[in-house]
DNA sequence: CAGTAAGCGAGACGGTACGTCCGGTCTTCGC
DNA sequence: GCGAAGACCGGACGTACCGTCTCGCTTACTG
């Protein structure tokens, strides 16, 4: 899977590297330094010489295993999550409730730069990147979506959601005002914010 | 007050130029070729140069009169809607139909690539650059969402929507999914998405 | 001529910068850059780079008006004798004598690091690279051997030379061993030796 | 003493690698490489990887057995007279006859792209690394020098050549003018200039 | 209504980063 | 245990743009 991306993003590469040599610890040591880099420096000032410096590392390490530095940023943002098993969201079958709470921990996710800025960063390439973006929803949205939607089918069980509700409909109208704003910077981001979004969500998709 | 910008001139950005005899022509001729390199090569590919070429205009003019690449794009998006007087809704007294309407209608304009690639362009610079963020909500964004929210408010006045709705978040729940979808090309834009939209936001601010 | 010459030379630069324009300093500032630069490193370790850190300059401004790295050095040498008027060899009257002082100056002329490594680099990249040969003769071999063929005319009118003696034939004669010899690092550059050549020639070519 | 080798062992180039499990048919290969692509490319674009690469043989293998580039070029050439016993000069008794003999077909040699182009890289090599200029004297000129002063010795035991010649100096004044012409490019290489280097040198040291 | 100062097109300049190439070293396999 | 294969760090290459800076030229105000 990797490599046919690479065969699609790369101009002129046509011998592709073989993985099995590669060296997990330039890896490793590129994803941190790309993680420490952007909070630092602001994304647009990162460049890849940087994270190569940084990181100790040649530039055509990148080069040879990256199609473009939002790859990078993605990575080092999976990376975070390495190791975890899947994602689950509470159920405490107070649906409002959790929702609350999950709502009230993007908020404070956006709040902290040392998440904000690789974020905002991933945000932007994804938005001037449509092969980034597909990686970006396949690697990290899909998972996360498909975890949330769980959720909300068990709430269309226990009769707290409409059954015929479209679930990418439901998590876009409690996400996307949020993202949005946060994005933008065309509104603050509270708590009371969170919770509007939970409580109209659930009016719109009341049984 | 004369002899302090008389010792200041020559240092960058101190003395502004004088708008009087700013070239019209110029001005048009670079929010123009703006215009017309987006689409042609993708924002990320044009170049202050590019532009300046473009429009036969030397690249201190643009620096000149633009603080960045961005506020260009910005004005020349701008510039399409000059000399058109305010913004104004549909009114037929059927909010739901309006609504749909004018939804339908922002789904056709991110349809267009004349319209889409410069307003992707512009919607990147806005993550990036906080300035510049100001200046989009000031200019563009600030009216056309003033002349929205008059037409909700008209509608509150025929007891169509709950009289506490807080405007801006029925603002929100409207257009960020439609807006987040077309930015991180995260599913399809059509028509009856738009009209799913228009109809869990009535239910949401339904009286 | 200059133009005709970088356009053979570069390979995608169509448009020929203006040469009215140049800088002057910056001209200065990388010749002496390269002629200090040579003797300190070795010319095998002198990069374009360093070249432009040390003179202050962008890379491309030494990219605009030399087509490589050996001109760079050509005009490097050649600026040493900037604003002298032309080449002129001592004439006594007694030719013997005075090739022996011009050969023996050449001789220290190689002993000298200072002139030696320029020199050196010089005679590398024309040895490597037929359009920088061409450039070389024309403006630094050519004018100096004119210079020597007059006084051996003079020789010629004295007497003291074959009137039919190819004068070419006699210069190469006189300085091709002693090059070659301190190219090659065959043999020991001494007083002697020039004195050995000069006597040869002079038997060689004896009227 | 075994014990020091295995303390440096992994060292570079401490430990020399063993001599006798050397891959003949790489080093045939190498060679045959650097011969074939130094007329195809230039010298200058001649890289270890391209010589590598068509040799199909690791680097490391070039890097283990040539201590540089100019190494491989010299032994290129070398290989090419593998195997022929000493050189023998032509001696018909009569100097000048084989001496022409002889020059001209050095200006043939200097005609043919083959031949011409490694001499020329190594000519520069030499001239650039003295470690190289030494190996060349000692594997390729001192022993051609050698049979070229066995045959001038044999003139003056037949009176045709001055006794006290230095027959260093003599050999120089014949070749030092063809060589430079050849490096420079600074003349034609014709059958009569070879004949005119032959009779002048004859005038010089003529008993 | 001439003199002058600004904006202008043009483009050279000092820089930074790009993405590529290669040098020389090190590691992993297979023979 | 050598050798092919090639990933690795490092660093220079030549190019593209950045934002600043002259340079003449044109144009509009000012004295």
């Amino acid at each position: 899977m990797r490599l046919v991306s690479f065969r699609l993003a790369g101009v002129s590469r046509t011998a592709k590297p073989n993985a099995a040599r590669r060296s997990e610890r330039s890896r490793q040591a590129v994803l941190t330094a790309a993680r420490e880099l952007v909070p630092e420096l602001g994304y647009a000032r990162v460049t890849i010489e940087a994270i190569a410096a940084r990181a100790g590392v040649g530039k055509q390490t990148i080069y040879r295993w990256w199609p473009s530095k939002g790859a990078v940023i993605l990575d080092s943002i999976l990376a975070l999550s390495e190791g975890e098993q899947g994602v689950r969201l509470p159920d405490t079958g107070e649906l409002a409730a959790d929702l609350r709470a999950v709502m009230r921990a993007t908020v404070a996710e956006f709040a902290d730069p040392v998440f904000e800025a690789p974020l905002r960063a991933l945000t932007i390439e994804i938005a001037a990147d449509p092969d980034l973006a597909a990686m970006y929803r396949e690697r990290l949205a899909g998972p996360v979506d498909e975890a949330k939607k769980e959720r909300l089918r068990s709430a269309q069980r226990a009769g707290q959601l409409r059954p015929d509700a479209d679930l990418d409909l439901v998590l876009e109208v409690l996400y996307a005002p949020l993202q949005q704003r946060w994005l933008r910077r065309s509104g603050p981001l509270t708590d009371d914010y969170a919770d509007a979004l939970v409580d109209l969500t659930l009016r719109a998709f009341a049984p």
